[in-house]
DNA sequence: AATTGCATGTAACAGGTTACATGATTGC
DNA sequence: GCAATCATGTAACCTGTTACATGCAATT
């Protein structure tokens, strides 16, 4: 349910297709939440479907043509009641910790390789998530440019405090998964 | 694909019913891996199905029946392969940072709800986890007990080491997240 | 006799993943 | 002419959630 949400953040900044959200989903959003395109286009006609949003159709070249996504004022209200909304948090689903928590049942080496991996890929989301903060509080960002650009002169740097905030937790988050890595690391050497 | 593991790791310590596995489900391994119990039954079947698991059906009482499952050797065989092969991470889906990079969205209120929450959310999730953490510590966990009386002398150490650095890796989470919570109330009051 | 605990499931739906599938346009 | 990019989807499948549904056994 948190795709709707997510595809609404984005056009809101203004109108987009299938494709630019896609890109936007690898990118940017991507970093907190992933989604293919398989997902998103039949995602962004049932937002359609219900109001949320309205497809202007353009002509592209001779025959092609795309799907420009605008928010309606009923998305924008959808939107700002998932913001006001508290959230449901789901019960913790964690296979690295569930793995974890089972390594004596292999060996030794497979558990440095396992520590090894888990260090790596968060290694991996803090250089992106530490980059992104870095276009974030150098106000270098294109998606927080457009953002503020469509934001009242008042609202801008609480904008901007939110997305700085949200990716120092994120930047957080990794340096603890990569501290539990080696301090893994560490119980196995030592 | 990770419940079938979780199911083989609690049953590799001695048979249980569904039912027992539901109750661990809430309480020990619930805190790293939650299933409902329409979940479990169906899971437990296909495992058998698949040879990994061999129901022993008791009478109970007159005319009711229960199912203990044991894990065969393929179950066992099973388990060790899916510690020895490499975790596949997926791509980050986190709700919580979603919602918290858009709060300007909302009111200063709804972002100190927010926060508040999440702090309330983690602070529960903290305590859980210490007292596991504190009862493997200690030797009082009955899962572990089980698990440690089938496990050879030379190995039982490194067994609660392992449980030991999985729950300190929750904790520390937990920490983190309440961290980031309240770093988000201070710059709202800031 | 009533309550609590033991015990086992089905059904419908939502959400997400992977694979498959196609074709036009633009820039080199 | 070719490659990269723009552009849009369908289909099958898996995983997981929520709600529904039942009934015996042991204890008080």
């Amino acid at each position: 349910m948190s795709l709707r949400y997510a595809l609404l953040a984005l056009l809101r900044v203004g109108p987009m297709t299938g494709y630019d959200l896609q890109k936007q989903f690898s990118q940017s959003v991507g970093h907190v939440w992933h989604a293919p395109d398989s997902q998103i286009y039949p995602e962004l006609r049932r937002l359609e479907a219900d109001g949320l949003l309205r497809a202007e159709e353009q002509p592209r070249g001779e025959r092609a043509k795309r799907r420009l996504y605008h928010v309606t004022d009923a998305g924008d209200a959808a939107f700002r009641e998932w913001i006001a909304a508290p959230l449901e948090y789901q019960r913790v689903k964690d296979q690295a910790h569930l793995k974890a928590a089972y390594l004596e049942a292999g060996t030794d080496d497979n558990a440095r390789a396992f520590f090894e991996r888990h260090r790596a890929q968060w290694q991996g989301e803090l250089e992106q998530w530490e980059r992104e903060l870095a276009r974030i509080v150098s106000l270098e960002h294109p998606m927080l440019q457009r953002r503020l650009a469509v934001t009242a002169a008042a609202d801008r740097e609480r904008t901007i405090a939110f997305k700085r905030h949200t990716y120092e937790g994120l930047v957080r988050r990794a340096r603890a998964e990569i501290a539990w890595a080696e301090e893994g690391l560490r119980m196995l050497d030592g």
